[in-house]
DNA sequence: CGGCATCCTTGGAGATACTG
DNA sequence: CAGTATCTCCAAGGATGCCG
């Protein structure tokens, strides 16, 4: 089948890559990504990462599930009337912010359309 | 036409969201992301990022295309006997260095599977 | 509110072959 | 060597609806 070899194929990717890498197959993923950082700075709810990811609701949960399966997402909930899902950082992905971080800063530096103010 | 319509949507994804998000639009996803990191210490050829990205010809085609359309990576040529093509990254993508190498140092403390040497 | 189930579409990527 | 061309296929994601 080839679908299985496809796994396979990733599998041999993960296992001969540098670590940088394996965790490029893990987060390296447009929704990921926006997820992880969305949450960086603050725990939000389903419908919250729905809205600032700009994603329908099956691929954020799906993207969500693959983050929570690897470790770097927590699902907290409270039962109330209509009930409330949190998620957040776990640590491991919380360890992800000085990456976040210089990436910020480089966006900040190369993508902004700032005229002239630092450089 | 939906294409069209998914177009402008990227954009409008682009638009509206911080430059952080938008790099990852240009840069967040598994081919480049793999490119940029092996182009983070030299200068590569063409079937040298083949090898060790273990994308097909086409694949990897389309992606230096994209990075280089968004001015990530150089593309040098050397017109020998058999032509040689020579990747490397611009100073929009040289810039990067820390981002990755924070990447790095994260996926050491976290993926890796060394049994105790750092830490 | 926080999802899941379903149907459908699209493009990304595999495989293979070919060229300057 | 460094790609381009072609064909095919699958899975990611859009749209919509439903439910506890």
């Amino acid at each position: 089948m080839s679908a299985n070899d496809r796994q396979e194929e990733i599998e041999k990717r993960n296992q001969s890559a540098c670590p940088t890498i394996q965790s490029l197959n893990e987060i390296g993923e447009i929704w990921r990504l926006n997820i992880l950082h969305d949450l960086m700075d603050e725990e939000k709810r389903f419908n919250e990462l729905k809205r600032s990811t700009n994603a329908r609701s099956r691929t954020l949960s799906n993207a969500l599930d693959s983050l929570i399966e690897n470790g770097y997402v927590k699902r907290r909930t409270e039962e109330a009337a209509p009930i409330a899902v949190f998620y957040s950082l776990s640590e491991k992905g919380r360890a992800l912010k000085p990456v976040f971080d210089e990436l910020d800063d480089w966006a900040a530096d190369w993508l902004d359309d700032v005229p002239a103010d630092s450089v």
